[in-house]
DNA sequence: CCCAACCATCCAACAATGGGAACGTTCCCA
DNA sequence: TGGGAACGTTCCCATTGTTGGATGGTTGGG
């Protein structure tokens, strides 16, 4: 990871010993921990990358870090409504299903079907199938 | 998409025109659908395979497909936990974060110092610097 | 019959990591 | 003074699901 890391950028190019093993600085290891402590609250590489730059700046506002910080927590929560829409609609249909030996299964029938709404363009343009654009004029 | 679905053997080798167009029959359009359908509720491409399978077979058991179903909603409960917390701790910070030009930051304190537990481990194992093992005996 | 719109294939990239092969280095311990 | 295990290095491939470009063949309306 490191060794990625240090190929996109993310860190600067680690000193080498004569024999070309890497050595970090403890300044190295600093920042490494501040990467990984980023990852872990779900940060990517390129917010990362500014937060890096801001962390390095000695006039920074708070209010750019801020900001960072905030399009993430809407990130993260876009995520999580996603999911839990996902986590109600298969509760749903695992709540109907018999769970028995029978071959009648309301969630293969609702992916079959999709009668959960957002499937009610024409195949044509979900799926690209015939000619769609005629050519214009 | 659909030609990387095929490529991965998830649908069968479509049908060809004389002159090598793919043809899509009403069949292979209904299994897309079921696919997309099963890609929005977050299922992995391996358990589309094993819902395909089940949707396929005739006398399956409905328990078959709520075990795939019930396992998928652990998972995606798992990511919303882990997503939770990570907007907790960005939420708290955020909250503690002056939001103006003043350069100390406690978004950027936190991800210099590590205050939120799960970097208590030596940097030496968390990094591997240094010799971790010495030779045995 | 021309040309835009469509298909085909192959290839590369994304984001972040994991893993292995093949090979050089360090250093404890016998 | 070695031997050998535990490191390190580079390069490459796999993952997961999708998107995009380049290049070239096919279709079909005007």
């Amino acid at each position: 990871m490191i060794r990625h890391y240090e190929k996109i950028g993310l860190i600067e190019t680690a000193g080498r010993t004569a024999s070309g093993y890497r050595v970090y600085t403890s300044n190295d290891v600093h920042t490494l921990q501040f990467i990984r402590r980023s990852r872990d609250l779900g940060f990517s590489v390129a917010q990362i990358q500014d937060l890096l730059a801001l962390w390095r700046t000695r006039d920074r506002s708070s209010a750019e870090v801020r900001a960072v910080a905030v399009e993430h927590i809407e990130h993260l929560c876009e995520k999580v409504t996603q999911l839990q829409e996902m986590i109600a609609t298969l509760r749903d249909l695992a709540e109907r299903c018999s769970d028995d030996d029978r071959p009648d299964c309301p969630i293969l029938q609702d992916l079959a079907e999709g009668r959960h709404g957002e499937c009610d363009a024409p195949v044509e343009s979900r799926f690209g199938v015939g000619r769609v654009h005629a050519t214009p004029q």
